[in-house]
DNA sequence: GCTTTATATGAATGTTTCTACATATGAAAA
DNA sequence: TTTTCATATGTAGAAACATTCATATAAAGC
């Protein structure tokens, strides 16, 4: 198949097509945080919120800043932030249900 | 778990972590292009490019035009644009390999 | 050096998703 | 109204992923 950037895009979509590694962005957006704050703030276990982290990671959405025996998680706030407007942005103008479309799942 | 916005991305990011929609949408940057071109140009099969439209479609990623008989899909640009604009962008300031980092996979 | 705390890793399981092939639909042309 | 062209859909098997529990590592404080 051809692919160009799209081959780039690729690993940068699947990295983030996961609702605990999204749901870690989303809280990181609004602060730093180490992995049982995060664990805690997300009602998920701690093994889980780790296993999320590390492809997030190596994609560089996150970075990480020791901060005594913690590891303090940081967003990368221009690529996070800049997906996070054009998703909103998106459902706003061209989802009818307003991002509510997985709703139909049901 | 706690969702927000999140939750309206998950749907979003699932829809484009795949190869065939990715190369679908690149391609549909250039031009638009009925499926049969589609199924040409990417090397790929008629009925695989026709099941992966039908997502892009749902979530307003392409719409339709009728020319004849055929279908000619055309790339939501605002979004789609914004989208690889963000990848290009993060690649090059945050990845080391460039975006190549998949090929580690071999 | 030992213990504790914080985080990461391993592996098994179940679920989802992709892909391929076969077939159906539907509109236009004849 | 039959044929043909263009596209969509059904489905089964394979592959990829997520999740969980158990365990390992590694640094800090004692």
């Amino acid at each position: 198949m051809k692919r160009g950037l799209s081959e780039t895009c690729y690993r940068f979509f699947v990295n983030l097509a996961n609702p605990t590694r999204l749901a870690t962005l989303e809280q990181l957006m609004k602060k730093p945080m180490s992995v049982n704050e995060l664990a805690e703030t997300l009602e998920q276990e701690q093994s889980m919120v780790s296993h999320n982290l590390k492809p997030l990671l190596e994609c560089n959405f996150v970075y990480i800043k020791r901060e005594g025996k913690k590891r303090v998680y940081h967003v990368n706030r221009e690529t996070v932030g800049a997906l996070f407007k054009t998703v909103e942005n998106h459902a706003e103008k061209f989802c009818p249900t307003g991002g509510k479309c997985h709703l139909k799942k049901e």
